[in-house]
Order: C-alpha cells, then sequence, then structure tokens
DNA sequence: GTCGACTCGGGTAATTCGGGTC
DNA sequence: AATGTCCGAATTACCCGAGTCG
C-alpha cells in the first residue's frame, strides 16, 4: 500500500470535504507534494500529525490505513477483501466497519459488497483458521464484528417504494452461520421484497409452520454447515411440498452444497452466490 | 454516514434555535467538537446524552434517523415489557423498535432499559413458548430483531471522555445466548469501559488466550445455559486463574445460574442483573 | 491508447462564527 | 435567567469544464 494518500481519501478520513482539504493545503496548513500534473498528494505522517496539533479528535484513524480504491473493479475488491480479512482477524471494527461500508458507498450494490469483499473475507478467515493461524476467539471475534457490520449496512438500504412481494429465509437446524443468511436476507430486501428472517437453527416442521402462516412468495434457505444429511433431504423435501401449497418458490444456496449434494435435494431454484439469488427473484414474476 | 451533526441539524431536531445549540455547548452541557475553522461538530451519541439528562424532547427525531413518538410515550416499565413481548411475538420490528427506542429516549440508560423491559420481555416470550403459544421460528425470529434493535441502541450510547480501561465478554460452549452478551457488552460501554465482545460458545482455553493477549481489566462471562456443569466449573475455575496473572477481575451472570450452582463456581464478582454489573464497573478501580 | 474515476482551479451558495441586542 | 433574532466576517460545501491518473 502506498504512503501517499489522495485528497479524497483523506477528506473521507477526517470527514470533511475535499474542498476543505484543498483550502488547508494552499494555506500551508496541510504539507502536500504535487504529481507532475499537478494533483495533490498526501502523506500519512504529514495527515496524521497534522491530526494531533491542531487536537482534531472526530477522527476515525483507521480510515488512514485503507488501501486506496483505484484501479481495476476486480483489483479493488481482492484488495479490499484482504484488508478485510486483516480487521476482522484483529478486531479491529472500526476498520473493518470503514471498509465495508466506503465499498457500498462507492457505488457498489450490497449484493456486490457481500460478493465481492465480504465472502471472500470469510473465505480467507477460514483459511487461516485452518491454518492455526486464528484462535477460535479470533474467529468469532470477527463474525460479532462483521454481523454488527451488516446490521448497520441493512439500515443503508432503502425501503422499496412498493414491496415485490413476502419472502422468507432461514437455516435449518445446526447450521448457526447468521452471516449468510443476514446477506441473503438484505439481497432480498435489496431487490424490493419484503423479507421475514426467520433466524438460524430452525427444525423443518417450524419452517413448514411460518410457510403456513406467512404464505411467503419466496422461501430461502442458506445452507453452510450439514450433520445430517438424511434430515436436509427429508426436510427439504417435506418444506418444499408445503411451500408449493402456497404457491411459493424455494431457493437453497450456500458453501456447504457441493454439485453432489445438492443432486439429492428438493427445491425449484439454486444460487452459487447472492448475485445469481438477486437476478431471479428480481425478475421473479409475482 | 457521517456520525458528526451541524448545529443547524441538532436545532431543528431539537426545536430549538441554532444559537441556543451555541450557547449549550459553549457551558459545557453539550459535548462538540470543532472543525479547522472552529466550527462545532456534535455527534448523535452525545446530543440524545444530553437531551436525556435534561428531559428535553426530540421535536423532529427523523433528523436523528430516530422514530417518531407514537402518541403518548409510554413508560411504565411493565406495560412497555408486555407490548414489547407482543411485537417480539408477532414480529413487528418497527413497533418494538419504537417501543424500545423511545422508552430509552425518555430518560432511560441502557440498562435500565435492558432491566425492565427487554429481559422482561424475553422472559414473557420464554413463558409464552413453553406454554406451546409460541413456535420455534416466532422465538427465534424475535431474537433476530432483539439484536437488530440492540445494535441500533448501541450507536446512541456515547463514547466516554475518558475510558475506564478494556473490558472483555464472552459465553463459554454451548452457551449461544447472544442478546445477554450483548447487553452486557453494552452496559460497559455505557459505564466508560473499551469492550471486546468475542463471541459467543467459546472454549474456556480460547478464553485464556484472549487474557493473555488482550490482557482486560474485567472479564465477564454470560451464563444464559448450562449442558455440562462440570466442564463449566471447570473451565471457570482455569479462566479465574489466568485471569488472576493480569490483575483482572472475573465477573459472572446469568439467568443459568442459581444460587446452588453459584456456589460451586470461581469467580471474583456475580451479577443477578445489568444493574448490579453497572455499579460494580463503575466504581472499580483500575 | 482507451476509459472511468479522480482532481484541478475557480466561483457560488449555504452555514456558522462571535458578539451584541431584544 | 433563558431564548430568539440580527449582523458582518469567516468557514465550509457544492458545482462545473478541463485536465490527469492508473
Amino acid at each position: 500500500m502506498s504512503d501517499m494518500l489522495s485528497p479524497k481519501q483523506v477528506a473521507m478520513a477526517i470527514g470533511v470535504s475535499e474542498a476543505s482539504i484543498k483550502r488547508w493545503c494552499d494555506q500551508g496548513l496541510l504539507r502536500a507534494t504535487r504529481t507532475m500534473g499537478g494533483h495533490r498528494r498526501l502523506s500519512r505522517a504529514d495527515v496524521i500529525q497534522f491530526l494531533k496539533f491542531d487536537g482534531i479528535p472526530l477522527v476515525q484513524p483507521s480510515v488512514l490505513g485503507l488501501p486506496s480504491m483505484t484501479g481495476s473493479t476486480i483489483e479493488v475488491s481482492i484488495h479490499v477483501a484482504s484488508h478485510l480479512t486483516d480487521a476482522l482477524a484483529a478486531g479491529d471494527q472500526e476498520r473493518a466497519r470503514c471498509l465495508v461500508i466506503n465499498y457500498f458507498l462507492s457505488g457498489k450494490s450490497a449484493v456486490e459488497t457481500f460478493d465481492e469483499v465480504i465472502a471472500p473475507a470469510f473465505h480467507n478467515l477460514g483459511e487461516q483458521w485452518k491454518c492455526d493461524r486464528l484462535d477460535i476467539f479470533e474467529e468469532r471475534r470477527g463474525c460479532e464484528i462483521a454481523l454488527t457490520i451488516l446490521r448497520e449496512l441493512e439500515s443503508l438500504i432503502p425501503e422499496p417504494v412498493q414491496s415485490m412481494g413476502l419472502a422468507a429465509c432461514a437455516t435449518l437446524q445446526d447450521d448457526r452461520y447468521q452471516i449468510p443468511l443476514a446477506m441473503v436476507s438484505m439481497a432480498l430486501k435489496e431487490s424490493g421484497w419484503t423479507v421475514e428472517k426467520l433466524g438460524t437453527h430452525l427444525p423443518g416442521k417450524s419452517l413448514e409452520k411460518a410457510v403456513d402462516i406467512l404464505k411467503p412468495k419466496i422461501f430461502c434457505v442458506s445452507v453452510s454447515h450439514i450433520s445430517l444429511l438424511d434430515r436436509l433431504r427429508d426436510e427439504l423435501r417435506s418444506l418444499h411440498k408445503k411451500i408449493k401449497t402456497v404457491g411459493g418458490t424455494l431457493i437453497v444456496g450456500g458453501q456447504a452444497l457441493s454439485d453432489d449434494i445438492r443432486k439429492e435435494l428438493f427445491f425449484d431454484v439454486f444460487c452459487d452466490d447472492l448475485k445469481r439469488l438477486e437476478s431471479f427473484v428480481k425478475t421473479h414474476k409475482v
């Protein structure tokens, strides 16, 4: 990562407009070098010095540790995901928050943020955990942080003017992975659906009862962990039948569903990632 | 995303003139930071803190992103708790949000809100669940809603001027109750501590490693469910010893700790409710 | 070399400052 | 004693066409 920051980055870090950064530089309050084309470049050290000297406390210092958001899309997302991995592993909630929220606010949809940044970050975390480079509490703390950030992100997704209909989502027994479920819920919300997030670790029978009561047009089951494949199959089959009685669609997805497992299951739609989920539910006729 | 508000925004939210905001800041009643050019910037949480302290009502809560006071604000905790129970059981997130946030805004501390409203509401939910008047998904959905509301409440707690020190909190294996843990974490934050929320369902050994790394002055273990009493006892004893090596204090609490169970455990402080936790950590010498 | 994102400079509108008065 | 309003000067935010960066 470069030690030189652009005016935009500094503006975000301090929470002022870019115009203010320009003025301060021109007044000599904040040292800046110039590129050959005349663009200002500020060193981290100078910015930190400046903030300390003038006692600006409102800053999120962590923002100054953010990677630049320039470059090709794919590069940026990998870059951000790797930084997010570090922040989550280190328990640095503020930095993780800035990374995700900034990515989202830079014009990405929630679904893109999930697929390109959050999911890869947790994949990385999983790898580190497998290699014993991460203690359990560090992994769990990372999940807590991610959930907090996701809830904040959710508040940034606008309510649809008119709802596409009612969608429900949940996980089945022994699957307690809340993060994928939260992402599914938000993907649905972003696509204009009214979402009932029922929760994790729920018996199939309870989900069927929910179908009876709520009569959702769409039911998403996230599968991140399978303890008993037979039970999963039975519950999905039964749930699928139940959903058909109210004219709904059963969608499944999740890391635990490999190709051969998927073949044995009953459902209407399978989604590798949230982009696929989005493209389906956006065009779904109600 | 910026959490800093301008005097004009605050004035509109409260329904007073900007001059009043200025005076209150200058008198030290309302904490404010300054921009380079001397303009005041106020944090949401600080503004709310000030309003609660002086019992000033919000005229336009929407400016601060808060729900409007619907009708007469009920302040009788039992009534609020009972309404909250209904809202959570019915999956009515917006109503639950209004109840909790308004109770908090009416001058109650977060700890009071927990002890008087949220904990009783979940106690009621538990009763209904035992009587089979609530399906599992309804109870689980209520927890999801509560967690979302708690996260919002957390953003309304002001940052302490100076931290009391570092506190950590977690639950042990097979205890996956996130809501009590979240409340403990927020109670600590409200009392001025910097909190590391490590997460739920953690092995004792991992918590000991966390103690080694973080060296917290306070360690809170929330116990809402006990699967193996022997293991709980062993892990707490070992954890207690470890915490002593860094000069910390082990605090335990939770619904699962009956009198006779408690007698068998090792710890420094026991807390029936969050009020007790608060009164201990507020006076804790570091 | 193309292209999208960013930045330049400069100008304008909106907000806030401190202080004084009602 | 507390609040709302008014003032000139200063600060900040927003906008635009042209140029630069990666």
